[in-house]
DNA sequence: CAATAGCCATACTGTTTAGTATGGAAAAGC
DNA sequence: GCTTTTCCATACTAAACAGTATGGCTATTG
């Protein structure tokens, strides 16, 4: 009767298959929804595969973060490397860029990471070192637009802390034109 | 041999109780850390005593966030009902107190309540009451100290999502003069 | 003092989880 | 073609968890 001519695919995973969906997951409902046989399922596979890739739940934690730490540095890398001239015009770029919108699931993945950070020590730092470049380039940025280092400083971090925020608020109700109020934040942010 | 005369004190919990107890945790552990038998033992008592106060967790989950909820009001209705004239030293403090140093507790409890809200829509919507209600406070603050209504809106966002994003960033190795540098983005933030 | 109501402990059930042990199918090497 | 390696399924264990049922202790009320 039953007929299986196509024989059930055999996944073949390797363990960047599994970080991957992971990060999915990771993106949809945070550190907590990590686990082992859901992941699993998402997969099409069952447990013996994962500990067969990984040692344990933990070194699949970490290589989660290695991978978003390397993601991230090479992404604000691209961003900040612009022409002479043009960096006014790329610090505007940046925060429209982390404005949710597009990106939408980047940023769930960065507030996942981060609230993941205040419970685990590994995945502090690695937000420490993502956070740190990530200021230098940007104050890299400000500088070079003319204003002094100091200032610079001050303002790539109020970027990202700004960026970081709004995407923890609730504040779609506040204004019926969203777009000028970002405008506005983001003049505030750049502009001498 | 065993002389017990102070007997096990026998604890009376009521719900309040139960809330504060588990208000603590969240800070601790975020809200994944909410577990009936682990909150218990926290209290002294067994979660006999747990489903006597309450139906079952999410009962005692809508309590936490409605008694934040409650809090948060109260706290920024008094943190904006200021005198005439003072409106611009008030705009500093309320980011200074917000600062972390004092009232770190307030900010973990802040920032677990807003990555509960990110996978619950309950918790969704008590942040977004308190975010609309503190973004209009603080606004008429800001039109108080001369601004347009337009750039006091765009302020009062912009104070609020700089103090949640720098309450989820780890830059203290970026400056060696953090005080200055925070002196700067609130300058930023408040001055014309 | 006896009876009742309020409050909690104990002992269960069923589910979900991390992790292990083992065997089996597919693919690669010889 | 046969063996070995690679990769995954199945079947476990043990612990953590939410929730229920029930009985017992305590304080109060009559």
């Amino acid at each position: 009767m039953e007929n299986k001519p196509v024989k059930p695919p055999r996944h073949q995973l390797d363990p960047e298959h599994w970080i991957e969906a992971a990060t999915d997951v990771l993106a949809r409902e945070g550190v907590a929804g990590l686990r082992v046989e859901v992941l699993a399922k998402q997969c099409g596979v069952t447990k013996g595969s994962f500990y067969w890739h990984f040692k344990d739940k933990q070194a699949l934690l970490e290589s989660i973060l290695e991978r978003w730490k390397e993601g991230r540095i090479r992404d604000i890398e691209k961003m900040t490397s612009v022409p002479p001239g043009k960096e006014y015009d790329q610090l505007h770029y940046a925060i429209e860029v982390y404005g949710e919108s597009r990106n939408r699931k980047g940023m769930l993945i960065e507030l996942a990471v981060r609230d993941w950070a205040r419970h685990d020590p590994i995945a502090a730092r690695v937000v420490e070192t993502v956070d740190l470049y990530r200021l230098e380039c940007t104050r890299k940025l400000f500088v070079a637009t003319g204003i002094s280092n100091a200032e610079a400083k001050s303002r790539s971090l109020l970027l990202y802390a700004c960026v970081f925020g709004l995407s923890l608020m609730h504040y779609t109700h506040f204004d019926d034109n969203l777009h000028d109020l970002k405008k506005r934040i983001a003049e505030r942010i750049v502009s001498n």
